[in-house]
RNA sequence: GCGCCCGUAGCUCAGUUGGAUAGAGCGCGGGACUUCUAAUCCUGAGGCCGCAGGUUCGAAUCCUGCCGGGCGCACCA
């Protein structure tokens, strides 16, 4: 068990001691008590609030709990002092060998080291990227895609079963403008030129596309009317579509596991709707005009509602369109009572910000068809500002003129943006800079960390040269300077927990950029000292240890990137 | 008008789900290269955590109301 849930464990014990022997009065409701590394080191290795927390319930001083509590840990072997601190903190200093038995530990798990069961293989559905087949990724694409790509990595590693999930928007007016795009660089691939109107696709993405069917079917369908040729070169240019954009995404090293196709849906829409029905949820109504500016042609029409409001939303929601076709949410129900029937125990969708307003339809149908008893998590992705030396980047989609992410990619490399996109809270906005990314210094935190691990590879390297000998690794070795990095190597299993809880994967790239700032530190101290290297000519005893010490952070860095999608560089030039 | 997100050092951002004296990078001042790559490190200054109330042992964090910024507001996807 890993070193945190231990002493978990040990102070619930002391606590239910405590109230066992009658110091403490039964009942009390122990879910506020934290065991947590406290903020301030000087505070020492752990802290806990139990007296604090319990104090009201107990009837009772929380400085007098706080004692009787550390009176019984201070017995625990692995435990040098016990603390009262401030309001009623109790401070834990653990033995010095506590720490050489976790960096046994984490040389010993590997790769494993911070692998959790909290997740108990329950089935978790991540969808995002879901991109409209209607064109290449571009940026705009991207950050959603790398965060959900790592949150997925993080939620299997804490132990959840997850699908990887996409859903291919394939079924609205605007896959028929697609098809009819299509239509045209077809005839452009049998020789005609071809102007393109306003409101098709203009984009050369589509030139291979027109070619392929051109090759497919010959001049079959050149002049044939519409209907003849829409429905199948619809299914034709998505497909193709469909393969770019799983092109696009294994550069960034995503592979999903579901790709799921709206048309596909069908009569799903109606059970969906059908089950809504027997809810009662469901009712022939006229919506309240829209107070915004976009009221202009509002008018009033009866419309198939989901009662939404019952679930949290502000406003009904139509299913159906004035001409009886199903709207787009109408789908995404259907598709969402898909995901339930799958058997998930959570869902995770990543949306654009312009999709914000969404958020509580979506919430609100999950709720409905789930009876409230599957959570629907969904996290907001903010856009990229994309920058070249601190100038925008100038875009414009109408034109077709946007980057796309295979062209960034190609220039920064895959390890570079998967990286810096989780360099933020995800519902900000984060600046990408194409020169500030792959620069080799300080306020590139890519760089830093991977420096951190090159550093950590040229030791053994290093140690080689030298020709020294090394014994097996004797921890005994490490002082309390050692150590200190074996304290914050040790709350990687704890930071994996946090994240898939909280859903937010950034959170590994800012712990990997302390942890490589605690390295390099410690590595410099070299400098001053030369006592304090991690090679030392002539001390090859204390040199194994401190290479194993080095290798064991490595690892956790190595293993932090490897959950964000990174690879880990050995060598940087 | 309504809803959602955001407001933390000059700038860009963290903040362990309510904990102790609010942290880091950049920038600014001072310092460390005869080196295990100084591509790094050490150190100093810099804060009414937007404002005002509330909840409690304890609030940057939760609640309410303002102020300021972004996004979205039948029948597009």
């Amino acid at each position: 068990m890993n070193l945190y849930p231990r002493f978990s464990a040990h102070v619930a014990d002391a606590l239910a001691a405590l109230v066992a022997d009658g110091s403490l009065p039964a009942g009390l409701d122990m879910t506020h008590v934290a065991v947590e590394p406290p903020r301030d080191a000087s505070h020492g290795d752990l802290a806990t609030n139990a007296a604090m927390v319990l104090a009201k319930a107990a009837g009772m001083k929380p400085r007098d709990i706080a004692v009787m509590l550390a009176q019984s840990l201070a017995r625990l072997p692995d435990v040098a002092e016990a603390e009262v601190a401030g309001p009623g903190f109790l401070n834990l200093r653990l033995k010095p060998d506590v720490w050489r038995a976790e960096l046994a530990a984490i040389a010993a798990a590997g790769d494993d080291y911070g692998r959790s069961t909290i997740g108990a293989g329950k089935p978790v559905n991540v969808e995002y990227v879901s991109a409209n087949p209607t064109g290449p990724m571009h940026m705009g694409h991207c950050r959603g895609a790398v965060v959900g790509d790592a949150l997925a990595s993080v939620l299997a590693f804490a132990g959840y079963r997850v699908t990887k999930e996409y859903y291919i928007n394939d079924a609205g007016g605007q896959v028929d403008t697609l098809a009819r795009s299509a239509h045209l660089r077809y005839r452009e691939a049998l020789g005609e030129t071809i102007a393109i109107p306003e409101g098709f696709y203009p984009g050369d993405y589509l030139v291979p596309v027109g070619a392929a069917l051109a090759a497919e079917f010959g001049d079959r369908f050149v002049a044939a009317p519409e209907a003849a040729w829409l429905a199948l070169f619809r299914t034709r240019t998505v497909a193709l579509m469909m393969d770019r954009i799983r092109a696009d995404l294994a550069l960034l090293g995503i592979r999903q596991d579901v790709f799921f196709s709206e048309a596909s849906l069908g009569n799903r829409v109606q059970e969906a709707l059908d089950t809504l029905t027997a809810k009662g949820l469901i009712y022939e109504g006229v919506l309240e005009a829209p107070k915004g500016d976009a009221a202009e042609d509002w008018e009033p029409r009866p419309q198939t509602l989901f009662r939404a409001t019952q679930f949290g939303d502000d406003s009904d929601r139509a299913l159906k369109k004035s001409d009886g076709s199903w709207t787009y949410f109408a789908g995404d129900v259907a598709y969402h009572f898909d995901k339930l029937q799958r058997g998930y125990t959570a869902l995770v969708d990543l949306f654009g910000a312009d999709h914000g307003g969404y958020v509580k339809r979506m919430q609100a149908a999950v709720r409905a068809l789930s009876g409230n008893s599957v959570p629907l998590d969904i996290k907001i992705v903010q856009m990229v500002k994309l920058l070249r030396a601190g100038e925008p980047v100038k875009m414009s989609k109408r034109s077709g003129n946007f980057v796309t992410l295979a062209d960034v990619v190609e220039e920064v490399g895959k390890d570079v943006v998967r990286f810096i996109m989780l360099t933020k809270r995800s519902d900000s906005q984060l600046d990408f800079d194409f020169a500030k990314v792959v620069e080799q210094s300080r306020d590139n935190p890519v760089f830093y960390v991977q420096y951190a691990h090159a550093r950590i590879a040229s030791l053994g390297r290093k140690a080689a040269e030298a020709g020294i000998a090394l014994p097996a690794p004797d921890f005994g070795l490490l002082d309390d300077t050692d150590l200190a990095l074996v304290k914050l190597a040790a709350q990687w299993p704890r930071l994996v927990e946090q994240a898939a809880e909280a859903r937010e994967p950034h959170r590994i790239a800012f712990y990997l950029g302390d942890l490589a700032a605690a390295f390099h530190a410690q590595w410099n101290m070299g400098n001053d000292d030369a006592a304090r290297r991690f090679v030392r000519a002539d001390a090859p005893a204390l040199t194994a240890a401190r290479l194993a010490l080095a290798g064991a952070i490595g690892q956790v860095i190595r293993t932090g990137l490897a959950v964000m999608g990174v690879e880990a560089a050995s060598e940087l030039h």
